[in-house]
DNA sequence: CTTGACCTTGGACAGTACTCCAGGGTCGAG
DNA sequence: CTCGACCCTGGAGTACTGTCCAAGGTCAAG
């Protein structure tokens, strides 16, 4: 599919899809006339991108991790445990999270919570 | 306290605490000689700094929320409602997660996560 | 008085992740 | 053949969050 398609299908604007080609992140072949030809599977990827920066990842951690994964002849095997680790840090991050929540909680109740300073 | 001892307190380089300074985060009075001189309340406020940082928001967003906060008489009641604020924020982040948890669950259980791409 | 640790400023530079633009090529419909 | 929607490249610009440096002032100890 051409660079159009592939960002109304991801949310992403042409510019973020050449960005991410040129940073490694997304490679797509070439038409005969110069146009970026996507393979469908560009979606999820995409998808899958987006997930892991949510999580904090840099686009160069991401794309490292895909270029790993690349070439493996178990792919489908990697990426289920790419996700499984993906799938722990979410829990650790979640823990993180109730930790300052209680935190935080506490605070609250506390008459002084910290002072405004600036 | 002088900018090095904060800096040392806090764990920031003293660049660091000139940029938050220069950007409105913290505001220091000035000794004769044209040291900064921190109030100890600094401190806190650059933990809860990096709290609000852990948690998404822009330094300029907990500066500004800072600044709201300056000046009202009912400076530790603000705060209290500030930090329920952030803990709401903390739940939505972590639904958030637990939905992509979910969606990552399921994309392992399935035996095509997604196809690599790049 | 010198030395070393500390402080000041202004400004350049870095990395991340885009975003926009100019100038120009491609292609299907009318 | 023209029009509009699409595509290309290269490069500049942006926002954010620092980090480093040069040139120089301050101060207490020896």
């Amino acid at each position: 599919m051409r660079i159009g398609e592939l960002a109304g299908l991801t949310g992403l604007s042409r510019d973020t899809v050449r960005f991410y080609e040129r940073t490694g992140l997304l490679t797509a072949r070439r038409l005969s006339n110069g146009y970026r030809d996507f393979p469908p599977e560009a979606v999820p990827w995409l998808r899958y991108v987006r997930t892991a920066q949510a999580l904090g990842f840099s686009l160069a951690e991401i794309a490292r991790t895909g270029a790993e994964l690349d070439g493996a002849p178990d792919a489908a095997e990697q990426l289920s445990a790419l996700l499984r680790e993906k799938i722990a840090l979410i829990d650790a991050r979640t823990a993180e999270l109730a930790e300052l929540r209680a935190d935080l909680v506490e605070r609250v109740g506390s008459g002084c919570p910290l002072a405004p300073a600036p």
